[in-house]
DNA sequence: GTTGAAAGCTGTTGAAT
DNA sequence: ATTCAACAGCTTTCAAC
């Protein structure tokens, strides 16, 4: 993981279409050799796939929210199996299992509130292994484009 | 918005690298139509880009937290400064600005724990707009590959 | 909106450094 | 690990439906 590679992780995570003679131009190196840096990115795993990025309002869901919730008993089959009905869902966009006080933060995306309220009291009301719940309406969602390696401050 | 154009969304988001003749083929229509249906999503930003997806644990960030963070006075300005400031720290995935109890929930990668404590001591404690901070550890994080558009219940 | 064929580029390979 | 040259396969264009 050298220089050069972080570039071509960067270059491809702000355009995973860049052609591989045209990323090898800007890089100042010779085609086969990127293709060869590519592909090991990919052989290693630190490149996981391409994914084209869709907009959630042009696909008429502009309502996001960020939902917080708490279950019991905190044991792995309940953890596991409420993890994979909220992923599931087709309003869900992301879903993460935390440490603190609440047990799963869920990320969702909806055409509009009424079907935000909906969506609650149909998929969640009856869960009986909830404890408790909040939804926050996001007001805006900024992220990060590229992500680079971290250097270590341990030594 | 048809059924070819949501096909098409769906199959670019799992794998942006397909070649416009396999998924013309995979579609049963021919190569320059599906080309054309895929400028047209483009240019009507549906599709905002094509990425390529890293592993954050193979790039040395496989330590996540979700920080929530309340700020005052809850003006334009202390809004839009923290906004910038923290979407420009490199340990920063995404940043939420949401309604309710917290005023941003912050989503972090970094090495390992200690440098998450680390970064939070540096980052945030000497912030003075900020009147409340809570971090929570991530165990698990799960993405939806794929986002279509859900069709509307209100009519 | 959709198609098929032609022209120009691109990915990919393998031998060489 | 990097490069060059060459072929097969691809994107893209455009006239026609």
């Amino acid at each position: 993981m050298d220089e050069l590679d972080s570039l071509i992780l960067e270059h491809l995570q702000r355009d995973a279409r860049t052609t591989n003679r045209e990323l090898a131009r800007v890089l100042g190196i010779a085609p086969s050799t990127c293709l060869e840096r590519t592909r090991a990115l990919r052989k290693r795993g630190i490149i996981t796939g391409f994914h084209a990025a869709v907009d959630l309002r042009a696909i008429n869901r502009p309502v996001q929210a960020l939902l917080s919730i708490q279950v019991r008993p905190l044991s792995r089959d309940v953890i596991e199996g409420f993890k994979a009905y909220v992923s599931a869902l087709p309003e869900v966009l992301s879903v993460f299992v935390i440490a603190g006080g609440d047990d799963f933060l869920v990320h969702v995306a909806v055409p509009d509130v009424d079907q935000l309220h909906t969506f609650l009291m149909d998929r969640f009301s009856q869960r009986r292994e909830i404890v408790n719940f909040r939804s926050n309406v996001i007001y805006q969602h900024v992220s990060t484009q590229v992500v680079s390696p971290l250097h270590d401050t341990t030594v």
